[in-house]
DNA sequence: ATCAATTCCCAGTATTTCACTTGGAATTGG
DNA sequence: CCAATTCCAAGTGAAATACTGGGAATTGAT
């Protein structure tokens, strides 16, 4: 069970856009330099995050890429939900609870991976990117563990 | 994000024999057709469960496997284990905090995936193959959602 | 002693997904 | 007009997934 690269750079570039929010457009090409990563791989990230509505993008030269939202606004789990698609750990943790594993016995996993699903969600839906880089910069400092 | 099949067939594979604990040993063939799995497939998680200690083999006629501890004394996390590989989001989710994604900057995600990883494990860790199969037959009479 | 049932082990395979790359069209600021 | 950019579609090599197949070794039952 792991994430795809494309919910961490999906991520990592929308906290790149966090960070310049009401600075203007950011292209590409600077937040790909910015986090090392394959500049036209990331545009088919972003292709994504539009068609998600997250993100607008200003073409032409000096064009690129502006949050929808305050980075307040924008969750982690809607970031991941446009590039990987929802989360689902099996077919049991659908929403369709009539289904439970196309098993004629009532299934005893279904609830399991629903309360897993529950817990991934429960982090990811209240987490607002700019939870993410505040949070980071205060790391920086107090090193808690 | 989603769980492989294996670690649906390896959990609901466990139960099984869970719920057979104290009856001898268990064949795959009679796990299999009991959960319409492929039985050579299963039998390839069953070599995987055996190397990590969870189960142990009963060779030649009326053989199979048996659990090595009781059903409430192993958690649904082991099974996973087992099948898959730990659990890994990403790279920044390892135990090794130094790494931070091999980014120069403090990655705004490590501690994020963190908590998600913490999460997960929550729920897999605390949740016997006991609790799965009593949770089920209660779920079958209590419907409630 | 034989036989059928079983675990064990290794190798192959079709399909899908991942993580890109390539090429080029359309748009726009300077 | 041109360079910088988004946009779009297609291809690609490697890996993982979800199996299948064949055959050896072991063992209980007859």
């Amino acid at each position: 069970m792991k994430l795809s690269t494309k919910g961490q750079y999906g991520v990592l570039a929308m906290c790149e856009l966090a960070e310049h929010y009401g600075k203007g457009p950011m292209s590409i090409k600077e937040i790909a330099a910015r986090q090392n990563i394959s500049d036209a791989y990331l545009e088919q990230l972003f292709s994504m995050l539009k068609k998600a509505g997250l993100i607008s993008s200003l073409r032409g030269a000096r064009g690129g890429y502006v949050l929808n939202r305050k980075p307040s606004e924008i969750v982690v789990g809607e970031v991941i939900d446009a590039v990987e698609g929802p989360i689902e750990l099996c077919g049991c943790s659908g929403t369709d609870e009539a289904v439970h594993c196309s098993r004629e016995v009532a299934c005893p996993t279904a609830q399991l991976w629903g309360d897993v699903l529950h817990s991934i969600r429960n982090v990811v839906d209240h987490r607002s990117l700019q939870d993410l880089i505040s949070h980071s910069s205060i790391n920086n400092k107090t090193n808690e563990k």
